[in-house]
Formats: structure tokens, sequence, C-alpha cells
DNA sequence: CCCCCCCC
């Protein structure tokens, strides 16, 4: 049989019988064969860019080594799979003189699956074991030659679709460091990692969305556990290998992206890797997290929502959870983020994923447009239920007389709603308390006055004790009041200083104290309340008590009274 | 040769 095969540089492989065999799929010992033959004829061998391993050698030999070597239709089809494409095949099979496609396969090869009418009579499995591996077994050593001098002939041309920071290890097996990039041509698409030295060669070069000439890079097979790509492989790059940036690489696609409309993602599945785009509708301030392992890491959550009118939280981290801007609403798309069933649906970036802000593609500008021309005033719901969600997500806006006329608390559970309102009156008299010093304790003190302090809780006397605000206000919209209590970071947020402070200018400084509350007096914001009925010698009182302060985003704020009014015309 | 994808 006689095979062409057509290789990305133009090449033509030509052989008189063609035996290719998977670099990947195959263990050692079954590399040793063609590695042989290599370094006894001089033949040419070749990885394929999909990974595929491919080389041509001589009839004479051919008796000699056709019972060692893996001869069967899946090894040739594999010779089909070239042309420098991630993935697709471009090989043709010489019959008559022209040049045909040959018939392809995209299914994953599998050695058992070759056609017995095309495969040679001369197929055998792998050698494990067999007694002539042990003649070969000097030979082992070529393999460094072989995969460095032989093997990469193929150049193909892709476009980063997104790279990784530099990320340093240090293991029982060494340390070091590496990046990682993720490429696509209109095959498909791989991962490239680069360590140590390539990192320093390689990093700065390599930028997302552009195009390059990659070649003599190793290949192995992906680990599907941290390789989202689908592709069977996945490259690392090595001292000679070459990225050379391709100044024509329009044809090449952009970054592909299949978004999947957010009111879908309910029936998606959890962990599904999917790419979401969405106008930004709020963000959450950036916070740090301390993970399971103990690393820091900041985290930002954005609430996205499309003309599908459903909202999806999706969470940023790192760097891009540090540099996001949210508060012009911009288009955001996540390529490759994960789907997670926490709060019903929400989303989280993966180092995989590439977070793009105004992309400069069509569905942006769509979005963009109808978010403007009235998609804000939409009553979105969420898909990801967020206890104590940011600002604008998932309020239970009420005004004070909605709290009484609607008996809010009166139920089992207590209640919560979110108003705007103005801080008429607070009682500075009694707003501080001494609380134990001890760290989780915010119990009361008894002044023993003999210098020391005794808390009941911890049945201990301690020589200090610490400030602690217990507040009660007096609130005000348009149509009500209502008294509500504010703890320690509530009253802190609404008076602007923190207990401490509050507390030693109470004892050293009376009228810069009453200054405090004077100014706090008329300031309006954003309360989320508790409110829940609570009996006490036999009368029972609605309580409300503010759960969190927040500054009025009157962009937001004015936005939510046109939604209202919105639904009170319909 | 990494392999962390986090938190509520």
């Amino acid at each position: 049989t006689r095979y062409r095969v057509r290789m990305s540089d133009g090449r033509h492989l030509w052989s008189a019988f063609l035996l290719a065999t998977q670099l990947n799929h195959l263990s050692e010992e079954n590399l040793l064969v063609p590695h042989c033959v290599c370094l006894l004829k001089k033949t040419t061998t070749s990885t394929l860019s999909d990974g595929r391993y491919v080389f041509s050698y001589l009839c004479a030999l051919h008796l000699l080594f056709c019972l060692f070597i893996i001869l069967d239709m899946e090894i040739l089809q594999s010779a089909e799979k070239s042309g420098g494409l991630i993935g697709n095949p471009t090989t043709y099979k010489e019959s008559g003189g022209t040049a045909s496609p040959m018939k392809t396969s995209a299914e994953k090869p599998s050695p058992s699956k070759f056609s017995p009418s095309e495969a040679s009579s001369s197929k055998f499995s792998p050698m494990k074991g067999s007694a002539a591996f042990v003649w070969f077994a000097p030979l082992l050593w070529c393999k460094v030659i072989i995969t460095r001098v032989f093997s990469p002939r193929w150049t193909i041309r892709a476009r980063v679709m997104n790279k990784s920071s530099i990320r340093t290890w240090n293991n029982s097996r060494g340390e070091g460091k590496l990046f990682s990039f993720e490429i696509v041509d209109e095959s498909g698409e791989m991962k490239i990692t680069a360590f140590n030295k390539e990192v320093d060669k390689f990093f700065s070069l390599v930028e997302q969305g552009k195009v390059y000439y990659i070649s003599k890079a190793t290949l192995k097979v992906a680990n599907k556990q941290y390789n989202t790509l689908k592709h069977d492989y996945e490259m690392t790059l090595h001292a000679h290998s070459s990225i050379m940036p391709c100044a024509d690489g329009q044809d090449i696609p952009a970054v592909q992206c299949d978004f999947v409309p957010i009111a879908e993602l309910e029936n998606r599945d959890k962990d599904a890797i999917i790419d979401v785009i969405g106008v930004c509708k709020t963000a959450e301030d950036v916070s740090r997290i301390t993970t399971k392992s103990s690393r820091e890491v900041s985290k930002r959550t954005l609430h996205l929502i499309d003309t599908t009118g459903k909202m999806v939280a999706a969470t940023l981290w790192g760097e891009e959870a540090e540099k996001f801007e949210g508060s012009e609403q911009p288009v955001v798309a996540i390529k490759g983020a994960r789907l997670s069933d926490f709060g019903g649906r929400s989303l989280s970036a993966l180092f995989s994923s590439t977070v793009m802000v105004n992309p400069d593609i069509p569905e942006a500008f769509r979005l963009r447009a109808w978010y403007d021309q009235g998609g804000y005033a939409l009553a979105s719901q969420s898909l990801s239920e967020t206890k104590s969600g940011g600002s604008g997500m998932r309020m239970n806006w009420k005004t004070l007389s909605d709290v009484k006329n609607e008996n809010l608390g009166h139920g089992e559970k207590a209640d919560y709603f979110s108003c705007v309102a103005t801080l008429l009156y607070s009682r500075k008299d009694t707003c501080l308390y001494r609380a134990c010093p001890s760290v989780d304790c915010n119990k009361k003190v008894l002044d023993q006055h003999n210098g020391w302090f005794r808390c009941e809780k911890c049945n201990r006397e301690f020589p200090n004790f610490k400030y602690r605000l217990l507040l009660s206000a007096n609130l005000a919209d348009f149509g009500d009041n209502q008294w509500v209590t504010c703890f320690q970071e509530t009253a802190e947020a609404l008076l602007g200083h923190s207990a401490e402070t509050l507390g030693q200018l109470r004892d050293t400084d009376e009228a810069a104290f009453d200054a405090v509350f004077q100014k706090a007096n008329f300031t309006t914001h954003i309360f989320k309340n508790r409110v829940k009925l609570e009996t006490y010698n036999d009368e029972s009182r609605v309580k409300v008590t503010v759960m969190e302060v927040q500054p009025v985003n009157h962009r937001e704020y004015s936005r939510m009274l046109l939604s209202n009014i919105h639904n009170l015309i319909q």
C-alpha cells in the first residue's frame, strides 16, 4: 500500500510501507519498535499535530519487523489525521495519480476497531512480554533522540484563546514555574504548557487572541481531570519548541463562544463548562476568602442579566476579581465558566476561563442596546439565591408602612425586608455598653469598682473591657417611621465610627461625641432588616433589627422605582 | 515537571 501524507509545512511524507503508531496510546515497549526501525534504517518519522506518530521504512526490513510492529488500519488512519490541524484530517491517499480525500474518522482511534479487509495480515498486539523485546531493549535510550530529532516535523497555526499567569510549584518532585495557554484553530482546541526556561522564553510572547505558528512541542495524553478542552492530547513546550507570531491569521477563528442564555442555565447539568454573556447589573465588592487549603484568594461576584430576563451570579477570582470595574454596568462574557448548583444556579470562573468585559462582538452590542433601551427596568429574577446578596440583589423591598400593613414578622419565622429610609434620631445615651473582652463573647460586664470587670457568661474577671454598640434608632421614609435596633457593625456603619472610637469620645470629648450623632441624623441609607414579633411579659411587639446598612445607589434605586412604575402601569 | 479551579 502506498500512502502519501501531506504535512502542514507542505512536505509530503512518502512511504512504500507506511507504518504509523500512536505515540500516545502505546506504552513504552511499543514505542521501541518504531524507534529501532528509525535508528537502523534512518527512516522518516513524524509526529502529527494531533499526537500521532508516523514513520516509514523500506520493504526489505518489513518481514523482519512485521512480527513486532503494530500494523492496523487504525494506525494507518491515524496518518490521515495530519496536515497541521489540531484535529481535522487533510491527508490524501494516492490512487491513480490523483489525490482524493480519504474517508475520515472523527472517532477516537482504538486498536480494536480496525477493519480486517484493509489491514495487513501481520497485525500484532503490543509486544509486551515478548522475548524479542529483550533484543531491542538496549535501544531504549534512543527514545529521547528520536523524539528530539525526528518527531517535531509539524507546525500548527492557531489562535491563543487564553493564557494563565505564571505559577510556581514546590513539591516532593521538585520545584519550578509554569504557565499554560489554550489554542484554537478551525479543527479544535488544545492546551499547551510551558515550564521554567520556556516560561521565560515564551510568556511575554504569547498573547491572548493572537495567532502563532507553533511547532516542536511534545505531545502527551491530556489529563481530562484538569483539561476541559475536547481534545485527547495536550502539548508541553521544550527547549527546541518554536512559537512564531503569525501576521495573517484572520482566517483562524476568533475565540469561539457558544453562549448559553441565562434562563437556560436552569436546565444544564451541575459542573457543566459553559459560555455566558450578560450585562453586569450589579457587582459585589471584592472580598478575601481563605480556602480549605488555607490559601487566601480574592473573589467578587457579579450578577449578570440577559434578554431572557433572568439573572445569574458569576464569581471571579484572584486578580480578575480585584481588577473588575462594574460601576458602568458593562457587558461581561465568560468563556468556560463552570456551572454550580450553589443557591440554585450560579457560575464560577476557572483558571481556564476567559472573562471579557465589553467584548467587541455582536452579542455584546445587542445586549447593550437591549439593556439601555429598557432591559434595565426589567424586574429580573435571579437563578442564584443569595442570602445577603449585594446591593440591588434579591431585595424584598418594602416601605415602612408596608411592613406594618402586611404584618411582616407575624409568622413562624422572621421576615426580611429592605427599605430606603432616613435616620431621624438615635438614642446616644444608651448606645454603648462595656462588653467582655473575650474574642467571641460580647456579654455586658459588671464593674466591680476595683478596676476589674466581671463577665457572668465567662465567669471571669478582666482588668479591661471592650465597647460595643447597641443603638436604638428611629427610621423614616415618606409614609411612616419605625424604631429599629442596630448592633455593633450596623451601628458603626450608620454612625461612621468604630465602637472603640465612640467609647473613647464619650469618655473624653462629649461635644465631639454629640457631633457624631448630629451628623448621622437625616442621613439616608438602604437598610436590610429582620422583623419578628416578639412577646415579652404578655406584650407582643414587632421587633426590627438592622442586618446591614448600605449607601443608596441612586441610579439603581431610581431604576427600581421606574420598574415599580412600569409594573403599576401593566 | 503542574493539576490550584476556591467562599458562602
